[in-house]
DNA sequence: GTTGTTACTTACTAACTAGTAAGTAACTCC
DNA sequence: GGAGTTACTTACTAGTTAGTAAGTAACAAC
């Protein structure tokens, strides 16, 4: 049952902030995965960064699993890249017409994946940590994976005779894991897009890819 | 001081004995480390598995932290699938004379890797904890990544032209990381092996590999 | 001005954590 | 057969873990 009314302006501001709080929490677990994983990490710790008590975080959270899907929620469950790209090739989008092409796709995504690296290695800790049939996130990132992948029905990729499209996205998806992970480990040494830019000449070479890029 | 003797085989088979229990401590902590990640297993746990207390465990390892260790030791520090490799090029090996080439090493580390599931997700799990600098493994695992794909100053890679081996052994390299954790997440699923032969088309394309791979 | 809700706190529990200390039974050395 | 070593065990400590229960102060609704 739905007891909810239009709230005042004073109820307004007093969930805005809760949700700053919430905000809060989220921030400072995310943090504490990074650190130490999310086995790793406690509510104290968490509590301690925000600075209430623990108890406080399981008012928000109702539980340490809670506070993983708050995490899971903040930061996975929204639009992708790939959809909102695809989408410009669809009737009505800016590129109407087109196809859309691997290479390009890549590149929008390591772009925006170099402006979060905090988030790049959550997902790194997260899904590591979901390859063990234990954790409570195998199956979601296990279908996560599945997703990214497998050919999206309507999607016509532009790429070179003798090109598999949806083996190239693996590939490139593959690569570009891997990559991450060594940016977010070593942050100063490794320049993520220039190293993705020498990626693609080998990935996607020359002249074999020549207007397909 | 070395007070140690030649062992009487009886001290031989008493210390024989104690190698096979510490194996499997080791291997109790290998798998509670894929399940859980390092952060997340106890010495409890690994004593359980093996069948004596927790203080019997600490017995061999001295600590958590030595556990870690000797799990490194028996897993990691060993002659690399690489050293084995180049060694058949240099003079009197079985290909002297050859250049070697990089689809062919890296088929002989899919190869072996395959046949090590357990080992592999290991690799995945202490190398993504150890992302963060809070790890005590940081700095051995970004050692670990800068020696791999840095290039060896004798070793002459056999490369079509216009290809830069250093940036196809790192990309190939980042991509099979990208596979690998795809495939101890869901083994069932994926064909590990099938999988990067796929990546090898569009890694090293024909017919710009042709004679190279 | 009572009633309810929100955002917490204090206080607690039961289980678990790594690590220490002191034993002990079995075996080896000589 | 005595001394030393090995491979443990029991017993313990001090700290941490997730989670519960019962408050309480501030505010909102009406």
């Amino acid at each position: 049952m739905d007891t909810q009314k239009t709230p005042t302006p004073a109820a307004k501001k007093r969930s805005a902030a809760a949700q700053e709080r919430l905000d809060q929490i989220v921030s400072a677990a995310v943090r504490l995965i990074n650190a130490r994983g999310f086995n790793g990490m406690s509510l104290q710790a968490v509590a301690d960064e925000v600075g209430i008590t623990q108890a406080g975080v399981l008012h928000y959270v109702g539980s340490k699993h809670g506070l993983l899907v708050e995490v899971i929620r903040r930061y996975y469950d929204r639009s992708s890249t790939l959809d909102d790209y695809l989408s410009l090739f669809h009737p009505g989008g800016a590129f109407e017409g087109q196809s859309p092409k691997i290479p390009e796709y890549c590149r929008l995504l390591v772009a925006e994946n170099n402006s979060q690296p905090e988030l790049v290695m959550l997902f790194q800790m997260l899904n590591t940590e979901a390859m063990s049939t234990e954790s409570p996130l195998h199956e979601y990132f296990n279908d996560r994976s599945r997703g990214v992948i497998e050919p999206e029905p309507d999607v016509n990729w532009s790429v070179p005779e003798g090109i598999d499209a949806t083996e190239a996205i693996s590939c490139a998806l593959a690569a570009m894991y891997g990559l991450e992970g060594r940016w977010v480990a070593r942050p100063d040494e490794i320049d993520y897009p220039a190293e993705w830019s020498k990626f693609e000449d080998i990935l996607f070479p020359l002249p074999l890819w020549e207007g397909y890029r």
